[in-house]
Parts: structure tokens; C-alpha cells; sequence
DNA sequence: ACAAAGATCCGT
DNA sequence: CGGATCTTTGTA
């Protein structure tokens, strides 16, 4: 089952761990389907985090970040590679969580490449989308560990959060 | 208008 | 550890 809107539109402190043993579904205009476990995610938490991209505010490139959660925020890095975000938190709270794996995948660059994804998807409702959304787990016990993010050195003491997180294993 | 840097990845 | 590659943002 697709998760409700109503888990998206929580602080994303709450949503980001929530989201590992949690399913993401790309479905391609084939008609192919492939769901994965998500394993990896972080958090950007408003203006005030220099990690975020909304710390210069509202922008073109950060416009979605303040829209209700639930919706896609893709932008491209380096040129090259697409990084899957879903927008959390009410309207005007610019949060978002970003899906840096799933089982079986090396880091969030090539996920976006096996993905498929490109600025098509900036903006889309996670809610509705017919090639792109998340679904319950299986009901079971998962032990997560809590870790600092990734390349965000330049942001000072924001860098020093623990707002990583990574599962660790599947306990039965 | 231009320069700098980036939520990455790969090869050395 | 440096380069690729191009978009976004800050500065003039």
C-alpha cells in the first residue's frame, strides 16, 4: 500500500527514519515495475541548516521544497547525476528527505541512474504518480543506526547532525 | 555577465 | 586525491 499523504507532511525527523524498510517503486512507461528496500536516507531541515539547499531561500531551484510534503525534488549534481528527494513538512517549512539507497545499490548518484530520473520529475506528487512512489515494508523490527550526512563539510556545526540514517540489519 | 562551488563517482 | 560536467547561486 502507498503510503498516506499525511506521512509526508510531518517534520522531517520523524519521516527521513520512518522511511528505511519502507518500499520505493519506480514503474516505467512499459509497464515494468521494480520495488526496492529503502536502506539509506537524510535529512535537510530548513533554512537554517547550511547543509540545505533552502539556506538561500526560495529560489526556482528551491520553490518545491516549500510546497506541502510529498512531492519530488530531483535536481542534478556535478552534471551528471540526479538525487531523489521527497519534499516533507507543512507548506512554508522548506524540508526534505534525501534517498541515498535502497538494497543492493552504491550511493544515491547511480540509484537516480537506475532510476531513470531527470527534471521531469521535479515537482511531481508522490501521492499520485503513476512511475514513481513509496509503500509499506514488511511489518518487522529493523535496527537502524544514526549517522552524520554525507559532503556537507562547508556547512560547520549542521554538519556535525545525525541526520543520516542507515539500516543496519533486519532483525527477525 | 562571469566565476565558483556542488547532498557524486571513478580512476590513479 | 583530482577531474568530469553543467546547473545554480553569489557578486559585480
Amino acid at each position: 500500500m502507498r503510503v498516506v499523504r499525511q506521512f509526508w507532511e510531518k517534520d522531517v525527523l520523524e519521516v527521513a527514519p520512518a522511511l528505511i524498510g519502507k518500499m520505493l517503486v519506480r514503474r516505467w512507461r512499459s509497464g515494468e515495475e521494480k520495488r526496492w528496500l529503502i536502506t539509506e536516507v537524510e535529512a535537510y531541515r530548513g533554512e537554517e541548516d547550511l547543509a540545505c539547499h533552502a539556506r538561500s531561500g526560495r529560489t526556482k531551484r528551491t520553490e518545491v521544497m516549500y510546497q506541502p510534503g510529498g512531492r519530488v525534488y530531483v535536481y542534478l549534481i556535478y552534471g551528471k547525476y540526479w538525487m531523489l528527494n521527497v519534499v516533507t513538512g507543512k507548506e512554508n517549512q522548506p524540508q526534505a528527505v534525501l534517498i541515498r539507497g535502497v538494497e543492493g545499490s552504491n550511493g544515491p548518484g547511480k540509484l537516480g541512474q537506475r532510476l531513470g530520473l531527470d527534471k521531469s520529475f521535479y515537482g511531481e506528487d508522490i501521492n499520485l504518480s503513476l512511475r514513481l512512489w513509496i509503500e509499506d515494508g514488511k511489518e518487522r523490527k529493523l535496527k537502524i543506526e544514526r549517522i552524520r550526512r554525507v559532503g556537507v563539510e562547508y556547512a560547520g556545526r549542521w554538519a556535525e547532525k545525525l541526520w543520516r540514517w542507515k539500516l543496519d540489519q533486519i532483525e527477525s
